[in-house]
Order: C-alpha cells, then sequence, then structure tokens
RNA sequence: GGUGAGGUGGGUGAGUGGCUGAAACCACCGGUUUGCUAAACCGACGUACUCUUAACGGGGUACCGCGGGUUCGAAUCCCGCCCUCACCGCCA
C-alpha cells in the first residue's frame, strides 16, 4: 500500500507514476480527493483530540473534588463531560468513516513505478534487456519432445496419477524425475547459501495477518487455496512467509541488509488458465521454487535489485539454458512492484519462452503494510524497501532441461547438476 | 478433543477504578571511574497520529493480545474473539 505522507508530498510524481500503468487522467482526480479527506482526517483528529483533553482534565478535577468531599460540584462537571463525550462520540465515528474512505481508495492503488519503468500496454511492450543464446540447442537427427511426453517416455514425471490422487496440475515427480527436482532444490539453496542468504524453511499455511501484509490479500484472494476451518491459507510462493518473518520490527540500520531464502511448495489455484499454456510443466497448481528476499536500505535497494537479478542470471548460466531477461513495462509489471526483471528460458521442443524467475524491487509498497522498518542511531524509524525474486520456479526449469537436453537415447543432465543428482544422464 | 492457567514496554515482572506511558530488575545506548576488560555509579531509554517552532524543542491524543461495553475516569470491572502455556487423550 502506498504511504499517504509519501503521496501527499509527491503528488505529481505519483500521478506521473502511475499513469505509465495505464491509469487514465481521472487518476489526478483520485489523488486530489485522498488529499483532501486526508486534510479532514486532519481537521477531525486535532478536534477530537482537543476535546478528549477537556475530558481527562476535567475527569481529574472531579477526582480531586471527590476527595475533598465537594461532591455537589463535583456533579455539575460530570454532567458536563456527559455532553462531551457526546460530541466526541460524533468525531470519533466520523474520523474512522474517514480514515475507512481513504484506505478504500489507497489500497486499490498500485506501487508507482521506477522512473527507468516506460508505459506500455502489456506484455508486447516489455524491453528485453539481454539475451543470452549461446546454450541453445541444435537437435540433429532427432524430433525433440515436448517435456510432458520425455516425463512419460523417461518415466519421470505421471500426470495422470497426479490427476488420480489430486486433481489436474499436481504432477507426480518419480525416479529419476523426483531426483532431479531435488537436485535442483539443492543446488538452489546451495547457490543462495553461498550469496550470503540465510536458509528457512517456513509454514506452507499462513493466517490472515500474513497474506494481507505481504498484498496477497485482499488483492490475489481468488488465487489462494483456503483451508476454511482453520483460516488458513496455502502459501502461493515463500515470498508470503519470509517476508512476514520480519512484520513489525524496528531494524538497526547495521542490520540491513537482511537476505533470507527459503524453499517451499507454491500452491496456486490459476482460475481461469487454459490451452496450452497449461500443458505438462507449464503451469500447475502446486510446484517447488527457491526463493530470495531481501530487506534493504532504501538508499541501496537498486542496487541489491542489481545483485539479485545477477544471481539469478548466474543460475541459469550454470544450468547452460538459452535465457533472456525483461525489464516489464508500466502495464506488465505486478501491483506492489516499482521495478521489476523477469527471466524466460527457452524450452525449445515447445519453441516457447518460460518465465522462471521475477526480480522486484518494492520499495516501500510491502513495508508500509509490513510496518517494517529500520532506524539509524536515535533518527525516528523510516520503512524499509523489500525486494524478491525467484531463484528459481522448479517446474519450468525441468521442463526447459528436459527438453533442451534431450538426445536419441536421453536426456543429459547439467554438468553443475552431476553432484546434486548422483546420474548425469536419464 | 478434554481440563486448567495466562496474555503488561526489547526481556523478566509489579500493578484490581483516579497525577500509571505504566514500579523494580535485566538488556541496549551515552557518560564517570579504571593499565585493559569487568564491576560500580550517573543519565537517557517505546510507537503512531496531531498541533506548534526557522530549527533545537515543546504541547495534546491514543496504545498494557484484538474488538465492544460500564463509568466523570479503565491496564484494572463486564461481554465477545484471538493467541500462548500446562496437564490428560490421540499421534508423525
Amino acid at each position: 500500500m502506498l504511504d499517504i505522507n509519501t503521496l501527499r508530498n509527491n503528488q505529481a510524481a505519483v500521478i506521473d507514476g502511475l499513469k505509465k500503468r495505464n491509469l487514465g487522467p481521472e487518476i489526478e482526480d483520485v489523488i486530489a480527493k485522498i488529499v483532501k479527506l486526508d486534510d479532514r482526517r486532519k481537521t477531525v483528529q486535532t478536534e477530537l483530540d482537543q476535546q478528549l483533553a477537556l475530558v481527562n482534565l476535567k475527569s481529574r478535577e472531579i477526582g480531586e473534588l471527590f476527595k475533598s468531599g465537594q461532591q455537589d460540584q463535583a456533579a455539575t462537571l460530570k454532567s458536563e463531560v456527559v455532553e462531551i463525550k457526546k460530541a466526541v462520540k460524533d468525531m470519533e465515528t466520523t474520523l474512522a468513516q474517514t480514515i475507512l474512505e481513504i484506505e478504500t481508495i489507497v489500497i486499490d492503488l498500485p506501487n508507482v513505478p521506477h522512473n527507468s519503468v516506460k508505459a506500455g500496454k502489456g506484455a508486447e511492450d516489455n524491453e528485453i534487456t539481454k539475451e543470452n543464446l549461446e546454450n541453445m540447442p541444435r537437435f540433429e537427427g532427432i524430433t525433440a519432445l515436448p517435456h510432458w511426453d520425455l516425463a512419460e517416455k523417461y518415466n519421470l514425471i505421471d500426470f495422470k496419477l497426479g490427476v488420480k490422487i489430486t486433481g489436474s496440475g499436481f504432477p507426480v515427480f518419480r525416479g529419476k524425475g523426483a531426483k532431479l527436482e531435488r537436485g535442483l532444490i539443492h543446488f538452489f539453496l546451495s547457490e543462495a547459501s553461498e550469496a550470503g542468504y540465510e536458509e528457512i524453511m517456513p509454514p506452507l499455511l499462513v493466517n490472515e495477518d500474513t497474506a494481507r501484509a505481504t498484498g496477497q490479500l485482499p488483492d490475489k484472494e481468488g488465487q489462494m487455496y483456503f483451508v476454511e476451518k482453520d483460516n488458513l491459507y496455502l502459501i502461493p510462493t515463500a515470498e508470503v512467509p519470509l517476508t512476514n518473518l520480519l512484520r513489525g520490527d524496528i531494524l538497526k540500520r547495521s542490520e540491513l541488509p537482511v537476505k533470507l531464502a527459503g524453499y517451499t511448495p507454491c500452491f496456486r489455484r490459476e482460475a481461469g488458465s487454459y490451452g496450452s499454456d497449461v500443458k505438462g510443466l507449464n503451469r500447475v497448481h502446486q510446484f517447488d521454487k527457491v526463493e530470495i528476499v531481501q530487506v534493504a536500505d532504501p538508499a541501496h535497494s537498486y542496487q541489491v535489485l542489481d545483485e539479485m537479478v545477477a544471481h539469478v542470471e548466474m543460475l541459469l548460466q550454470k544450468l547452460e539454458l538459452p535465457y533472456r531477461i525483461l525489464r516489464l513495462c508500466g502495464g506488465d509489471m505486478g501491483f506492489t512492484s516499482a521495478l521489476t526483471f523477469d527471466f524466460e528460458v527457452y524450452s525449445a521442443a515447445q519453441e516457447k519462452w518460460l518465465e522462471v524467475s521475477s526480480v522486484s524491487n518494492f520499495e516501500t509498497f510491502q513495508s508500509n503494510r509490513l510496518k517494517l522498518r529500520f532506524r539509524d542511531g536515535d533518527e525516528k524509524p523510516q520503512l524499509v524497501h523489500t525486494l524478491n525474486g525467484s531463484a528459481l520456479a522448479l517446474a519450468r526449469i525441468m521442463a526447459a532441461i528436459l527438453e533442451n537436453n534431450q538426445d536419441a537415447e536421453g536426456v543429459k543432465i547439467p554438468r553443475v547438476l552431476h553432484s546434486f543428482t548422483g546420474f548425469d544422464r536419464i
């Protein structure tokens, strides 16, 4: 959620920024309305506080009068206070309504894009900042099979069994498929540790406060599985529990950056998805992912973003996959992000680019709701910047590895994984 | 699932209706003393909102799990909810 004071102090910049997200000129009225409502909030607040101060003062006097036995004067004062309290009640109602009204508007505003983000309609306007095709496969003498065929042929993933025990979108990994999956998780976690991230194994179910603080609620309620009986949500990404570990904290500047990494399965309902997008591992309801999170000093958060982008790129290079990096345009960026780089790998048999990572700086958009702040010495606490990225999403990486490394006899495993899988071929 | 106890500041913990934003102790921070360290002593030590000030700062309000209620006045009394702990049962 946007911070109202920042919004007030930078109205023009906020408006310009939000227009890059395809919001029309009416956004100017929205911002003006927020400021006007907030002005009213302040006025009411001040008035209310003054009345409450009066009540407190008189109440103390009543106490004194009682002690000195002046009952009738106390009674007079009492009736005065009762009158004031009636007015107080009204003001409290007005204040609560005004605050609610402001929040209702602000909560629907997406994050203000970073300066470097270009306006754009959607995915077609994203800018490819880098493309590395040196590991593009050449299938000589074979017809390349899509990964779902390879998975069946070599008994790696059983989609039908998944349907039997759960439903579509819940693949069963088995044999070397399961080992490859485990090896990839292990590899990603090792690399994260190497890069200085603390490894975390968080709960996979979270409560409502947690889902709200990172912005899944109310925005993406329909995307999450919900356990009604216990009021818990299955996490759609490790970002949710990892970032919430620090909810409400006031850190010292010297404690920044906080670097966390975690492997979790991710659960997504993917309501409304259909077609070739959901075939095989391209889009499933449960998939594995290693996520990296950083909580950073606002002064350095864009360096941190670069560092995280470099980390993800390094992983893809080690896996010997063709990839490209996209800087998302305003129209394609997530609601909470200020700047996002997407990573796609080329899955050569499908002849498709698959998104395997999204690395974002949320600036204070998340920390505002998380109430996650830092302090330098005895300064006032201020909001931190939060960042996260997938490093990496497993299912699609698996798809690309299988498709790109196939030959007539099987599938070659990237060298860097051999020590994790225990085999070099499927 | 059953029964009981309890949720107070970074921590321990006092406080059962009135100058209590909250004792005391510990931790943290600043200082004094001191070959160094430790100890001792002194001081500061919450957050949010808001008003005021050029600024340093000062004033007000709210917050003792959360939400309501009673009262002139609530950490303290009442109601609802949430959570934690202990014991029993079940169990990886």
